[in-house]
RNA sequence: GCUCAGAUGGUGGAACUGGUAGACACGCAGGACUUAAAAUCCUGUGACCUUAAAAGUCGUGCGGGUUCGAUUCCCGCUCUGAGUACCA
């Protein structure tokens, strides 16, 4: 029987199903690798062909380590709160939970036919109470903890309290906000309960407080920084704004510079660690007080100056004016009566401009006179206080200091409102037209630090500053707190009841907080968030619970753990499973996620770490990023008439510059190599059931363009098609083919006919004329050997350094090899199988029972040893030259091995006389077969 | 603007630390088998110039450089993709 790809991938994936093949055991005699893919989230839409990637490429590794004689823990389970099913819910009233269940079972359908390697019995859905209830644990844990800046590290909120009772705020170095309260130990001690709740609130890691939130007023729900992409939400594309609210946050704030630093010891691409660092924005420099200039026009000032925030402290000599943001607090008392006007419009017309328009209109200047001035601390000089839209309230202190010399922005500000240019740096050039940043040279116009250089002048008015009280050296970061809570449904509830306008958490025992059933899943009319219509939903049937509900990224900051130790109902994860599991060794999936999942589960990681229930600091020790697949849309040309209109003529791609035409998608499922099917198209298109068609050399050629791969551009590609005409194995091993993992590109189906016959053909190697398994005992011959020792070390080569696609090149190579030599020898193929199986795991399972091996077998045989003996040349012609020239000819047997090749060369006769006693150079080996010395 | 990645035949791509550029596959052309088609198998396939055969010249986005030798390293540019942005 010919290859019967059907048959044999149902027979092992049942197989597999019953005997749990791939079950792996927390046991400590086999070294452990875990193999981690980004869970999906379960769309209704099902896979399409793009999804799969990484799995195959994570299957493939995983298969192989699991031969290399490593314990693998390969799981998957589905992130499955999130907003396409409560949308869904709001248009249908079907419960999302129902529409989750329906859509996993597509997918798990859809997996399963890939023939993927997963334990499915350490499943986790996100949306699971059983799962939740941790979620929810961990949200309490941090709750109850806060950020001890003493010993770096997240600590009890009862250490906090014992701080208080002992010295109060006074030696507390904590990252907490901005507004907490400096007291005596007496003075704690006569605090009320609930003034101590409020107190602690500022302290702990996860906090309520009102703050600026992104509001997306489409989905009915605040958004984090992550989520909104150009002022518009990243799911749905909907317009953001700010708006202030009561809102759950997380002090990630805390773990910026850990964050950071950790980045360093782990072996992740390039761009994923740049964009995080980017994200946490480190920014090193000074803050520095200008005081207010008094005046009688400004009284009754909340502070008498104005801190700014400034990476180039050396530059302070050169300051020529102070602006403020329009939303910053002293905007209002610092504005004169003569000025009021100028500031009100100012401020009027930027609350008109939108997020977008502020970003489009970057080059315009603009900006307006408070009428009161500052005082600049260095020099004494008085200078004017402005406000402009360029400074963001959001980073720094919404203050910065204006050096026109020194940076364009203020060069341009300086210019427009006439406001002076004072050169500070001999180096300084053409300050006449643009600003010079520059750092080199000699300080001029510049009080005690004229004549020294940049690092001097910097230390100086560091150390100047501080002695004064009027700065310091001060390192800001630009990352945010994370906005925690959801005013939606389909999400984790938040374990928390208010008890007089004070949070407390649920007690430990009564988790999981169950999220309750609703009528309608819309906001109430009194726009309270969806959960606030669950009826008699009340903790002890008193207080009223937290009505938001958890972000899309709770339940995916931890889900790794979950895994060593599903089942698990006492502990988010037992201490035994982690010791041994301990992190993730390799971890693939898409780069969209750099600032938002991997952040956030570094950060989770890292607060479980400090608090002693994990063991690494970070939780993925290997990153890959497999590339983004695209679509590639089809198109046929439809001939317009004189007024626009559509004719029922459609002419292919090499004659549509001949008339007026407009594209019209087409089904990429009825093109092939660009050549239309025009029986289907009737079918698909039946308005142009009676179309004209003009043709190319007989032939309907289709337009090509690469788009995203969607529905409504009729070009997405499902697995379960190309598994039904060519079978999974053929599947996973074109997806590898198809490319580097990590780039991203066009999907093409035009080329998995070249993979297809290849497994046809390594089935034929096992089979005789009438297609009766077929191997020999005899001994293999050295050219056998041969084929198979080069695919052996190519294999795991590539397999180490996750270069898949040349791969499975080098198995087409063998397999030819094997072909020509008529090799049916059993050792030889049986190697061969073992090898080959991670690519194509049915075919091999099929044929290793076939060699006489019990099935289920084959996952834990041992990976073949390379011999390189193997790959030794029989007596070969070797061209030697000098410098490039041919001189010598010389018959010699030696292996591929560069360094033995150079060794018998010199060592030979001829060679040597040649060389007359002198000594080469160097001795280049090329390919193994021409030598080149240079003298 | 800044940061990062990339540019190789008709197409996807290979060439691992500088060493015969274009592996492997698709497509295309020709052939075998067939009444025919499909399937299968075989041969050819970077460009140019030639030939009976051979050989030769050019060729990895562009311009330079280092080297016996550069797709690979260095300098300068062009283009494409991704991320990011009045971040002080």
């Amino acid at each position: 029987m010919d290859y019967q790809f059907k048959e044999i991938e149902q027979k092992w994936q049942k197989f597999w199903a019953e005997h749990q093949t791939f079950k792996a055991e927390t046991d400590s005699a086999k070294p452990k690798f875990y193999v981690l893919d980004m869970f999906p989230y379960p769309s209704g839409a099902g896979l399409h062909v793009g999804h799969p990637l990484g799995y195959i490429a994570s299957d493939i590794f995983s298969r192989y380590k699991r031969l290399k004689g490593f314990n693998v823990l390969h799981p998957m389970g589905y992130d499955s709160f999130g907003l396409p099913a409560e949308q869904y819910a709001i248009q249908t009233g079907q419960h999302p939970a129902l529409t989750t269940e329906t859509n996993i079972n597509t997918y798990r359908k859809q997996l399963d036919g890939i023939g993927f390697s997963f334990d499915w019995s350490r499943e986790v859905r996100t949306s699971d109470p059983e799962y939740y209830k941790w979620t929810q644990w961990i949200f309490m844990q941090l709750f109850n903890s806060w950020y001890n800046l003493e010993t770096d590290r997240a600590e009890d909120i009862t250490t906090l309290i014992e701080k208080f009772n002992a010295a109060g705020s006074a030696d507390v170095k904590a990252v907490c906000d901005e507004d907490v309260k400096s007291f005596m130990p007496s003075d704690w001690a006569t605090m009320t309960s609930e003034e101590k709740q409020e107190e602690l609130l500022k302290y702990r890691l996860t906090y309520l407080k009102e703050s600026t939130v992104n509001w997306c007023a489409a989905l009915g729900t605040v958004l984090a920084n992550d989520e909104v992409k150009d002022g518009f939400s990243e799911r749905g594309g909907h317009p953001v704004e700010q708006k202030k609210m009561m809102q759950w946050s997380m002090r990630i704030s805390a773990y910026a510079e850990r964050l950071l630093q950790g980045l360093n010891t782990i072996d992740w691409p390039e761009p994923v660690k740049e964009m995080q660092r980017n994200w946490i924005g480190k920014s090193i420099g000074a803050s520095v007080r200008f005081a207010i200039e008094p005046s009688e026009e400004i009284t009754g000032l909340s502070q008498d100056f104005i801190e700014v925030f400034t990476t180039r402290v050396d530059t302070i000599f050169g300051v020529s004016y102070l602006v403020l943001a329009p939303e910053h607090e002293l905007v209002a008392q610092l504005t004169t009566a003569a000025q009021q006007n100028d500031i009100n419009n100012y401020i009027a017309q930027t609350k008109k401009k939108s997020e977008l328009d502020r970003m489009a209109d970057i080059k315009t200047v603009s900006g307006a006179f408070t009428g009161s001035y500052v005082v600049n601390p260095v020099s004494g000089e008085r200078i004017q206080l402005w406000i402009a839209d360029y400074v963001l309230a959001g980073y720094g202190t919404g203050a910065v200091m204006g050096v026109p010399s020194g940076d364009q922005r203020d060069w341009l500000f300086a210019r427009h409102f006439n406001l002076p240019v004072v050169q500070i740096l001999d180096a300084q050039k053409d300050i006449e037209h643009e600003a010079d940043p520059t750092k080199e040279g000699k300080y001029i116009n510049s009080g005690f630090i004229n004549g020294m250089g940049y690092d001097e002048a910097t230390a100086t008015l560091n150390s100047w500053l501080e002695e004064k009280e009027v700065g310091k050296a001060k390192i800001n970061y630009r990352m945010r707190d994370a906005i925690f809570g959801r005013q939606r449904y389909w999400g984790e509830p938040i374990p928390v009841y208010f008890k007089d306008g004070l949070p407390y958490l649920v007690k430990e025992e009564e988790l999981p907080l169950m999220l309750p059933e609703i009528d309608k899943y819309l906001p109430t009319e009194t726009g309270e968030p969806p959960l606030g219509r669950a009826e008699d939903w009340k903790y002890e049937d008193e207080y009223e619970y937290e009505l938001s509900t958890m972000p899309g990224w709770a339940g995916s900051s931890w889900y790794w753990y979950r895994y060593m130790d599903a089942k698990n109902d006492s502990d988010f994860v037992s201490k035994d499973a982690i010791e041994y599991w301990k992190d993730v060794d390799l971890y693939i999936g898409g780069s969209e996620h750099a600032t938002g999942h991997l952040l956030y589960s570094r950060f989770w990681n890292k607060f479980l770490k400090d608090l002693g229930y994990v063991q690494e600091e970070e939780p993925f020790k290997k990153l890959i990023n497999q590339g983004m697949i695209q679509g590639r849309s089809n198109f046929v040309y439809r001939v317009i008439d004189e007024e626009g209109r559509g004719t029922n003529k459609l002419v292919s791609y090499g004659l549509r510059k001949e008339y007026k035409t407009s594209a019209l998608h087409v089904d990429v499922n009825i093109v092939d190599n660009e050549i239309l099917d025009i029986a289907k198209f009737k079918l698909f298109r039946p308005e142009f059931a009676d179309a004209e068609f003009i043709l190319e050399n007989g032939k309907y050629i289709c337009g090509v363009e690469v788009e995203k791969m969607s529905k409504s551009y009729y070009n997405v590609v499902n697995p379960d098609m190309l598994i039904e005409s060519y079978g999974a194995d053929t599947l996973r091993m074109y997806e590898m083919f198809l490319g580097p993992l990590e780039q991203s590109k066009p999907w093409n189906t035009n080329g998995i006919e070249g993979v297809f016959k290849f497994l046809r053909k390594f089935w034929r190697l096992f089979h005789n004329e009438n297609w009766t398994f077929h191997v020999s005992d005899s001994v293999p011959a050295k050219a056998e050997l041969k084929a198979l020792h080069k695919i052996i070390k190519k294999v795991q080569d590539d397999v180490e350094r996750f270069s898949f696609n040349t791969s499975v090149s080098s198995f087409m190579i063998a397999v030819n090899e094997l072909t020509d030599l008529k090799c049916k020898n059993r050792q030889v193929l049986e190697d061969l199988v073992v090898v080959l199986s991670p690519y194509a795991p049915h075919i091999c399972e099929e044929l290793w029972v076939l060699l006489g091996h019990d099935a289920g077998t084959l996952s834990y045989t041992p990976y073949p040893t390379f011999n390189p003996a193997h790959l030794v040349e029989d007596e070969f012609s070797y061209p030697v030259s000098v410098n490039g020239k041919t001189r010598l000819n010389l018959s010699m047997s030696l292996t591929l091995d560069v360094k033995q090749i150079e060794e018998t060369v010199l060592a030979n006769e001829d060679v040597q006389k040649y060389l007359e006693g002198k000594t080469p150079k160097k001795v280049i080996v090329v390919k193994g077969r021409i030598v080149n010395i240079v003298l």
